[in-house]
DNA sequence: TTGTAGGCGTTATCAG
DNA sequence: CTGATAACGCCTACAA
């Protein structure tokens, strides 16, 4: 009887079927090396004995894992959870397992984080973002584990990346709200230190104004973290100015349920005395009254082509390919012309 | 000059620093055993070398891994979220890791999560409610992994648990609708198989209708998955029956919020024409329009104090002590006497 | 304070 | 098709 004081090991199931722990191993990673006969007798076995391999000996032996990690900024809204979930599922599918950790938008965190899943043997890495410090590209290609970045696109970027151009996006949006009138803008932004989806959708909002003759210099911005009472706040904010704006363009759709949310509590209509955009078009944006207009990402596509690539450049030993997905403007009741 | 074609080792660095392996091990995991000196020296080596620990490796000799896995249901609504903040932030303060992973409420890929992370060497687990497998309990037994489980209060059941009785609040949500006129029941709960807490909500509304002398069959229940769109269709098969509801009851939130939009396509105000309540209090329910009534579940609180408890059982080689937090009725703008 | 050496559980190479 | 056996990288008595 083997010891039950401990989980059993690869010699206790080789010991049990009168075979060696290569046998074992072969019907476990390599089944048609093993006689039909010999096989069935192992894996009863392993059955009976309730033997799992150990991960760390087999990572130490074989140096695969087929284990993906992904750090996300932060769990606590849905922003990355429905692309995540797709990366996931599409993992799931190629046989790999993913394991996520957040790092709540501090780039120490991220880096510990990284360091962490690295020496945990994950096969490839999923980034958000490209801002981050060099040395930590260096320290991945040294320990040549791959890393593919979502959520933003940038040729020139040191990592692959499959994302959406922010900056474009941001402009385009800007750029119809103000053919519908708009001119007195304010944008609530997220925190843009470390964070270039943030800081390119101000850029975008930027560019819009300048191609249409407005000055970058009067658009009211103010940078919160990314959570509806922030933008609750931050709607008051802007809206105590002495000249309040007409629309309130916001980071994405959770400061901008919170701006609606600030616009009801100071006895304002949206959109009839002020409008207010999203971006990102999670299920929130359709949720709050009014719904949000706002720009859709295709989370979902995003999640899922990032997988396959990232599968493919550990399983191909090769360099990722960016791509940069399509984004599009979401027309709903939160913005009306002026 | 070491190899750069791979990563660094401790016994990289112990030649670089000329000491013994040992010592580099003592400078990492015991640096007072060392002088100063050596210390400095050893040091340097690790930051020039880029070095960091093989995990693998170091859990084979050590056993430890101060590695704590999650599996919860979902990442796609924000139901987890907080609580799981939480829960890591409490664990990064005691030193420890988070790992997560999502089942997508499907049984076969939690069991199969469970193994992973034990296999990988997770020193602990977090598990959301009690239903499952009694052999997934023998087997985290004898690997000897301590298991904690969240969201569910149980005294009776097989693993110590930081949670609430799902049962008794929504007992209490259905007798306060009913104590404002409410007869005519319906609810859209989760899907009960597999969910202890779907299943517990369910049987607490049946309790209040039997309390209050109303026949518990009468009740129109559908079980549908958690997502706003399929509260939102539910909403409207359930507001098509000979007998329409006079309230709503949803499983949580999420599908409440999913309902208030199916009113509103249809046509119907609630609470005037229909009244809606939802379940957990997560940042959805207030930002809805009307703001939904429903039970407030101390999440962050929850989260932190299952930290607590679970690196308790980890270090102290203790069993677990339950905790029964306590739930209390949010009234907001949902629900109307009658 | 520091070094030596055995062992952790697998996989993979090389013979039989 | 199967069996020895040498890694893999680290920790930890035990010695010095």
């Amino acid at each position: 009887m083997p010891d039950s004081s401990t989980a059993p090991t690869i010699d206790d199931v080789a010991r049990e079927a009168r075979v060696s722990t290569a046998t074992v191993s072969r019907v476990i990673n390599d089944p048609d090396m093993v006689s039909a006969k010999t096989r069935e007798r192992v894996q009863a076995v392993i059955e009976a004995l309730g033997y799992t391999p150990n991960f760390a000996a087999r990572f130490m032996a074989a140096k695969r894992t087929f284990t993906i990690g992904a750090i996300i900024p932060t769990m606590e809204n849905a922003i990355f959870a429905r692309g995540l979930q797709a990366f996931q599922e599409a993992l799931h599918e190629r046989g790999y397992t993913l394991l996520v950790s957040s790092s709540a938008y501090k780039a120490k965190v991220e880096e510990e984080q990284i360091r962490n899943l690295v020496a945990r043997g994950a096969d490839g890495l999923l980034l958000i973002g490209h801002d981050r410090d060099p040395a930590i590209y260096d320290y991945l290609d040294r320990q040549r584990v791959p890393v593919l970045v979502a959520w933003s696109y940038d040729e020139t970027a040191r990592a692959p990346c499959i994302g959406f151009d922010n900056r474009a996006a941001m402009r385009a949006l800007t750029e119809s709200v103000v053919d519908m009138g708009h001119r007195r803008l304010a944008m609530i932004s997220g925190v843009s230190e470390q964070n270039d989806r943030a800081r390119l959708r101000i850029a975008g909002v930027r560019d819009a104004m300048i191609a249409h003759g407005l000055d970058p210099a009067s658009l009211d911005l103010i940078e919160v973290p990314y959570s509806i009472a922030d933008g609750q706040a931050a709607f008051a904010q802007v809206m105590n100015r002495d000249t309040k704006p007409s629309i309130v363009l916001c980071g994405n759709d959770v400061l901008a349920a919170g701006a609606i949310s600030g616009a009801e509590q100071l006895g304002l209509k949206v959109p009839d005395d002020v409008s207010v955009t999203g971006f990102d078009d999670i299920e929130l944006a359709h949720v709050v009254r009014p719904p949000l207009t706002t720009m859709h990402v295709p989370h979902r596509a995003m999640g899922q082509m990032a997988a396959e690539e990232l599968v493919g450049m550990i399983e191909e030993k090769r360099k990722g390919v960016s791509q940069n997905l399509k984004t599009s403007i979401v027309q709903r009741a939160s913005v009306r012309a002026v």
